[in-house]
DNA sequence: CTGAAAGCGCTTACAG
DNA sequence: CTGAAAGCGCTTACAG
């Protein structure tokens, strides 16, 4: 057969109308016991399986869900994609994947992910223009945010910042620090403005100040580069906290390997995100523990909530963050 | 408005027929450029983009790709997947992204993803029974297997396992090796059972033969795991081969950190696939590298050939492999 | 509970 | 080149 099976098929076998052969797929639908046994049989006959598509176009509901994410070249995004299509999945919803390489082609993501009538579109990379997000309003797809902070018009949700940077702060002065630097990921990302200017306030909100600060792009080589020209200053800094692991890995590789330091001896390196390799023995990172299953569970309950047609304003949520001390950081009772 | 835009909508504002717009959004299709201009200046003005479901309903493709994968914590996984969805964006097709957790999920994802009508379906993880391979062609979806040899009726995209290994042996021989351990991923996977049978026969053509071996889940833990229960025999030994990076790593760890050993002065390791991690200065691993480019190349121009129509036999294609030496392998001319 | 029929938003022969 | 109409495979009021 070259022809797909339809209901059509299944219903002519079984004897019934093509509309009960639909009715006995579709939960919730009243259908005789008899009835429903006939066109299983039929269906599992014929090897029958509902046209998901067909079915989004009478339905208002895809099951598909859009999911932006970047090159997928950082861990953190890949760890979370991971544990994002697990729940997905659990839900019974087909993640849509929509791999951008560069940052300005987010918004046409979302445009063609739309052109796929995806339930909902989640937004794991790239910023999008006030000008997209109000196009896609027009459409009354949920878009969910993910990394990024309060946002006009759309669900966001984001790891609470702040508070994470402010507990690197306290720890790397009560560890005794005085030189305490920064390397930063892509500076055009809502993550990276937040944890720098954070960062730098927690400081000064303890008397110190940032001693030094380099910019990257949330990548392992830009992290080694960084570290290498702050520690190859004439004074080099005593201690590093880097925006995501990843550029700490970096860092810690290009302080040891190449510059022969000792962490955290010479050096204390600090992350952010807490990825699988930062407890890696090799590393043993001290960093910001951002909860990946937490992030993904609210999204999926605001999912359900929105689907439900629950009449909510765009929510701005914030995961709590918190300090994993490891062995790349003194202690500061050893100070 | 509270619903989507149509072809119809933009029809009637342009002052022509629903059938012209459409032709106007289909490649190949004759309009007039005074109808076209009409049209894409209506369709601008009320945002429309064509629902890509109800063409799918109408035209045999989708462009919708099935891609099922395992839990994607595999490096090696998650690094194929990004160049993969690169790959696909650029011929303009979209995976649907189907992420297993387990490996007999595997067929059950595949119906999923037919469910949807996918235009074809990229299996990257976990076996398939003949049962279920023999239902999907029933579909006449084209169906790739990556890192599966020859398979009945479907096909297969794998690297040269054979050739690789062998190179491995040789090199790890001309290093003086003569304690060779090998550590497996998971045992189900085809992968590891050319990998091992290959090696152990490399290594006895050479007249050499198979010290010790044991199994893991190509995880990193798998890997510590083995490596700390092999190097604390009562005569461990001198080097060890790794069914994949991953394990490759942690195994190195395991020696270095644990064990307080010198990679390679005590200990020669060696992995496969070459993922980015293995070049970092804190592992500089020798393995054995499988091109993911030409993997996802191979893949890209295979569906195009059937997509054509092309009346070709299952495929079962091989990548070339190579040794990449670096650091944590004894050289054969120091010994 | 069940069938006939309309409709979801397109594409594509078929005439003209 | 263009329009009217059939059809893709479903779901869902509407009657009965």
């Amino acid at each position: 057969m070259n022809r797909r099976i339809t209901s059509e098929d299944v219903a002519r076998l079984a004897g019934v109308s093509q509309a009960t052969v639909s009715r006995v797929f579709t939960a919730g639908a009243s259908v005789s016991t008899k009835a429903r046994e006939k066109v299983e049989r039929a269906a599992s006959e014929l090897g029958y399986t509902p046209n998901a598509l067909a079915r989004g176009l009478t339905q208002r509901r895809t099951g598909l869900i859009g999911i932006v994410t970047g090159d997928l070249t950082s861990l953190y995004d890949t760890q979370l994609l991971s544990i994002l299509c697990g729940a997905l999945r659990a839900e019974q919803w087909q993640p849509l994947l929509m791999r951008t390489a560069r940052t300005d082609e987010t918004g046409g993501a979302m445009l063609e992910a739309m052109a796929y009538q995806v339930d909902a579109i989640i937004v794991a990379a790239g910023s999008v223009s006030p000008t997209i997000v109000s196009e896609t309003q027009t459409y009354h797809t949920p878009v969910i945010m993910m990394g990024k902070g309060e946002t006009a018009g759309v669900d966001t949700i984001c790891c609470d910042n702040a508070y994470g940077v402010r507990l690197v702060a306290r720890h790397l002065l009560a560890g005794g620090h005085r030189r305490i630097a920064y390397i930063g990921g892509n500076p055009a990302a809502f993550s990276e403005q937040e944890r720098r200017h954070c960062f730098t306030e927690a400081l000064e909100a303890q008397g110190a100040s940032l001693f030094a600060s380099a910019s990257g792009d949330y990548s392992y080589e830009s992290g080694q580069a960084a570290a290498l020209s702050l520690l190859t200053a004439p004074t080099p800094p005593d201690a590093i906290f880097c925006g995501n692991d990843t550029i700490a890995l970096g860092a810690m590789d290009a302080a040891r390997h190449i510059l022969g330091l000792k962490v955290p001896r010479d050096l204390s390196i600090i992350g952010f995100d807490d990825i699988t390799m930062a407890g890696w023995p090799g590393y043993r990172l001290t960093t910001i523990q951002q909860p990946m299953d937490k992030t993904v569970s609210a999204a999926v309950n605001l999912l359900q909530r929105r689907f439900a047609g629950e009449e909510l304003p765009p929510q701005a949520i914030r995961i709590p963050t918190s300090l994993v001390i490891r062995a790349s950081s003194r202690a500061p009772d050893l100070v």
